[in-house]
DNA sequence: TATATTCTTTGACCCAGATCAACTGAGGTT
DNA sequence: AACCTCAGTTGATCTGGGTCAAAGAATATA
């Protein structure tokens, strides 16, 4: 057997993101059912995973890569409403049309249920049906943070926060603790970044090259992003720096 | 037995939201065993229902009146994140601390439930879990399109897209069908409206002005607001006019 | 009848961020 | 070596909505 560089195959049991995923508080015998229904898809950086409006024949997990979720308006403005990360689930069981684009932002691995079988087992199954509501409120406290910083947040801020969610992700991988400096690639173009945080792309332009004239962030090339003080860049984001997770 | 004008006591068979709420799903004897842990509390216009970060005892639903949910940041910015309107759930099983301010817009009867009881009893009701669920991803899909609101629209499409919203809550109650003109009370302050759109109230006064002045809608005094044809004010929002109720 | 008080409107001015436009720099292709 | 293209930067200018200030309207208090 070949060396799996990605998860495009093998069983749950393996798979990097089962003990955060809708399956987590799966036991063994739910997840062989679930492995009967699953399959894996990939999708390159740029293309549409699914189209607003269309029928959605399944539903399933963000394995590895970054989608988003957007909205357009008819004259093309566009609004991200949604990154998805790796565990986050895509797809609502009990409806059939997709309400928003969700499109790679980078390559994507999805493990994919079929739409029916996956509702019918989670009629049956409570530690499915559980573990989603717990994500989908997650994912509701994630929305309204959002909602404070597109509704009173300065270009600054938004750039602040946005970067502060990035690093808090990368934090869990990065080798040194949260209180050390903090380094990571931004999954984002400037124009992504613009489309999540409401603003243009020059904008986030130049709010960057503020934040690192201003030493509250060190950039290599476009993406390299280091962050030498973490406490600073809350500040900077307007967030209580007490509110997250540093002593 | 008094007659009686509000809900503050009575069973749940009589209950106004009872095909909406969270309890819409359950069978008699499941409502049986709700009727035993829950409890009327009546909130006056302007009192807080619930504190960022107080502990909360109880979950509910709001029976009657509007409640808002508003994250502040430590120098008063305010943004209202979330509109409660009648059979809309309060609090977050599963978490101690209330993640944002609960206020009563307007004078609000809550149907309350001890949380402790109430989480033991979602772990067995399937019903309520369910219902909950559903709920839940609704309430997402809202704070979602909130967020094309506050990121992409001008100040005059976002008046546009609450009056809209407000409109469509109250069509069906309105005696004519929702092609005729639309009357109701705007239930917030010129302010409320501000912290709900990103706004100030000068520029949510300014753009009721233009409204008014270019015939979209018609205003007696501050808060009785007439919509002549939905449809333009639709076209004003920004939206898809045909993406809504109308046909 | 005066007088707070609270909500709202309106005016004058200003600025953060949008818009329009030119340019840089890193790949990639021929 | 010339020349694409695509992502990003930077500059000049404009403007929508914020800020500051005053006044109107409606209801409550004395």
């Amino acid at each position: 057997m070949a060396a799996q560089t990605q998860m495009t195959s093998g069983n749950c049991s393996d798979c990097p993101i089962r003990h955060r995923a809708v399956c987590a508080r799966c036991e063994p015998d739910e997840l062989d059912v679930l492995e009967e229904i699953k399959y894996y898809r990939t999708f390159e950086a740029g293309q549409t995973i699914i189209w607003s409006g269309d029928k959605m024949g399944f539903v399933g997990s963000v394995v590895s890569g970054i989608a988003s979720l957007t909205q357009t308006m008819e004259d093309g403005r566009t609004q991200m409403v949604g990154l998805l990360l790796p565990s986050d689930f895509v797809g609502r069981p009990g409806r059939d049309g997709a309400a928003y684009d969700v499109t790679a932002t980078t390559d994507v691995v999805m493990c994919c249920f079929r739409k029916k079988p996956f509702e019918e087992m989670m009629e049956r199954t409570p530690h499915i049906a559980h573990r989603l509501l717990e994500m989908t409120l997650d994912e509701l406290d994630a929305a309204r943070e959002w909602m404070l910083v597109l509704g009173r947040k300065t270009a600054r801020e938004k750039i602040a926060s946005l970067l502060s969610i990035v690093a808090r992700r990368d934090a869990s991988l990065s080798p040194n603790g949260p209180s050390g400096p903090m380094v990571f690639d931004l999954p984002l173009t400037r124009e992504a970044m613009a489309d999540y945080l409401g603003l243009t792309l020059e904008t986030v332009s130049r709010q960057m090259s503020a934040l690192k004239k201003d030493g509250v962030i060190q950039l290599e090339g476009k993406r390299h992003v280091t962050i030498p003080d973490m406490r600073r860049l809350m500040d900077e984001a307007g967030d209580d720096a007490d509110g997250g997770f540093l002593g």
